[in-house]
DNA sequence: CTAAATGCAAAACCTTTGCCTCAAA
DNA sequence: TTTGAGGCAAAGGTTTTGCATTTAG
């Protein structure tokens, strides 16, 4: 196969028809190879390993623009601080209050129920926002 | 019936042995008042309305310390500022993203499911929050 | 070449806090 | 009286922005 079934951000981000610079390509690559949900200082922190002109103004108006393409997803988690993950099939967040640890899930018959519920009051659903905060059970 | 019934605010932060201050009695009222889910600046705005002397730090730390005492919960909209409304029985919010309108439901379903999720995962669910972004279907 | 992106620093916000004064109980 | 509460202003943390410079396309 060929190059035409490259997904990746920085595909989609060229599919966008946005500019690829040097800066977006490794912050780009820093959120892709992100296994948790990072907010904008990790993310700086990170890129800069790679590049170190990067600043952190830049990673601010880098995850804005792909907030807005809507190829990252915006998270809180209570915190006063925004968190990334790249945005793909959909799941909810589950925090452990204890450890902070972010668990992620999808449960069909929760996501049929939004929907319902939203329809029932005279809505269609655009978006939402679901975590749970739960504490280890003791097996 | 005597007083013993009495519920309201001020009575929940009697019982917990605060000092009730004019100022607090004014935003504890503002609060009660409130139909909306105000913020720290507009509970300061309405609370000023009846108590020049007010200031806004002592809204801050009057939120801080209701919201501690659990009377009152703390609410996040995806815009930068916290709101508050009184606790009391659970609900959800469905917000308007057209209107910016923040509409109450309860639905049993829904609580009894985040319940099972959490277990399923084998957690305690000690919070959670959900909000719903919805358009208004036409009819 | 030219519009768009970057970097820097300043500013804008929301929230917290130190400290001295004041008042509730 | 004594301890908690209030007010002010400064500081903290996150995010946004104005502007001169650089760069991708």
């Amino acid at each position: 196969m060929g190059d035409a079934m490259m997904a990746g951000l920085i595909n989609k981000c060229l599919k966008n028809g946005i500019r690829i610079t040097s800066q977006r390509e490794v912050i780009i690559e820093v959120i892709e190879e992100s296994e948790d949900h990072p907010d904008v200082n990790q993310l700086y922190q990170r890129a800069v390993e790679q590049d170190r002109t990067i600043s952190i103004a830049t990673v601010y108006w880098t995850v804005k623009l792909l907030e807005e393409m809507g190829v990252i997803d915006r998270l809180e988690f209570g915190d006063g601080r925004a968190r990334y993950e790249e945005s793909g099939e959909h799941h909810e967040h589950l925090v452990d209050v204890e450890t902070g640890e972010v668990i992620e899930f999808y449960h069909a018959k929760l996501e049929a129920l939004k929907q319902q519920i939203a329809r029932e009051m005279g809505y269609e659903l655009v978006d939402h926002r679901l975590e749970l905060f739960g504490r280890k059970l003791r097996p």
